[in-house]
DNA sequence: TCACTCGACTGGCTCAAGCCAGTAGTAGGC
DNA sequence: GCCTACTACTGGCTTGAGCCAGTCGAGTGA
């Protein structure tokens, strides 16, 4: 059968499927969390075959409607509780709970929020991180530690600080478990670090595929790319962490005076 | 011919073809710009079907590395200039060049920076503009400017801006043309709304079919959304404006102290 | 009661074929 | 010289078929 015998000038037929199940989901006719007809089942009921039925979906799963699961079947996509962390999660004020923001914000959403350490070691840094850590990227000039933060059992975000190595030399930061109440920067801080600007530059992308694997990321959701950099009292740059987070499942927010 | 003969244990075949194409533009070996192999080309050589070539290459125009032309080729997606926004772009100091910081931005990537007033109307505001704005969500309590700013023949940033009725009342605000220097901003402060603080609230996420035409965004580009709040001196939020800007042709950055 | 197996589902991947629609160069006609 | 028509490409969409791999519940055996 050809297309003009009764598509000519409407969308092809993956389209109209897709707009069909779009809108019976934004009309809540299919609820958060609810399971789609199958695959099968959709190609028979609207007489196309399976590969325009998984077209379609795949049209609903890259805009982030839907979510398949192998074996299981095609679910629309459960509204997502969304961690937001705030320029002011360095802020002293924070400081008395003990929390570092991340579970500070998990508690608050009511998440069981836990973070891993996965490396620790004295390495080169990339171009980025030395020039805007002002160092020379050429020899083993800083200490980098990767992280992985949980939300009940969803990674969240990817953390990578890089301290410069004369800052983080003979202090615990070397090791996994700094052991200091306030974590990381309150160990700077009795270093002589004590955080008086920060600078986040800010951008989104797809994820590559080993983020995609390592943050177990659903197609068709972005991640949020930070990378952070702290300013002590003198203007010295002296901390550099880029945070690779999940967009569907995180936001951001900069409270800040017009200078 | 069953997969198991010789592909036991190994990606499909799609997922080796979109790796091997993916280490040819990360090598280098196909340059930002360059033309793939055609379709059916690469399905000869590689002894696949044409479909399961198509599926490699949606594997690698969903993580933005390349863009299908239609009757043209698909070509490695060239490296784009990033027109960066930054929370200084309402600071005073940016008022005599008399540029808007979006227009500043493109001259400096030296690009040709224009913008389009698509719509001025009083209308009821949306219930998220009404609670940041402290206004009632029930009435044509705000006055609505849309913009589409480009960046040569290219559309960036789809820009919405609310302003409360009560402010915009009897300004130029109302008018396509705000004719002020300094623009909406100037004459906000003209009326009393020196800006002290901004809020934004920053996200992103893969764009709605509406954005994706607006935008005219390729497959595989997700937005960021931001929503901006502007705090004047006595604490009252007096403007929100709601940027959704290509993430792949633009990035974010905040300068702040920590309080 | 428990553990295991099996079968009937689910989506995931691939094939080979055909037609449609957009692009760009070329040969003809004026 | 210019425009038009043609043609040989390109990717886009659809078909219908088959096998693979994950899931889950029902039935079976110990």
């Amino acid at each position: 059968m050809t297309e003009t015998d009764r598509d000519a000038g409407r969308p092809p037929a993956s389209e109209r499927l897709a707009a069909e199940l779009r809108a019976r989901i934004e009309s809540g006719a299919l609820a958060p969390g609810a399971k789609l007809p199958s695959e099968r089942e959709l190609a028979e009921q609207h007489g196309i075959a399976r590969n325009t039925v998984r077209q379609a979906i795949r049209l609903l799963a890259e805009s982030g409607l839907v979510v398949a699961e192998h074996g299981r079947g095609v679910f629309v996509r459960p509204a997502a509780a969304v961690i937001r962390l705030g320029n002011d999660r360095y802020s002293p004020k924070y400081r008395s709970t003990g929390l570092s923001p991340f579970l500070l914000e998990c508690a608050k959403r009511g998440k069981a929020g836990r973070f891993e350490v996965l490396l620790v070691e004295r390495t080169t840094p990339p171009p980025d991180v030395a020039r805007r850590l002002r160092l020379s990227p050429t020899n083993k000039s800083v200490l980098r530690r990767e992280n992985v933060f949980w939300a009940d059992d969803d990674p969240i975000q990817r953390v990578t600080t890089w301290l410069p190595w004369s800052v983080a030399q003979g202090t615990t930061l070397l090791r996994d478990e700094v052991g200091h109440p306030f974590g990381i920067h309150g160990i700077l801080e009795e270093r002589g670090h004590t955080m008086a600007r920060i600078l986040d530059e800010v951008s989104a992308r797809m994820p590559t595929t080993e983020e995609r694997h390592n943050l177990r990321l659903p197609p068709g959701v972005p991640v949020l790319d930070v990378l952070h950099t702290s300013i002590d009292t003198s203007g010295e740059p002296y901390e550099l962490t880029r945070f690779v987070m999940r967009a569907d499942l995180s936001a951001l927010r900069y409270d800040a005076p017009v200078e």
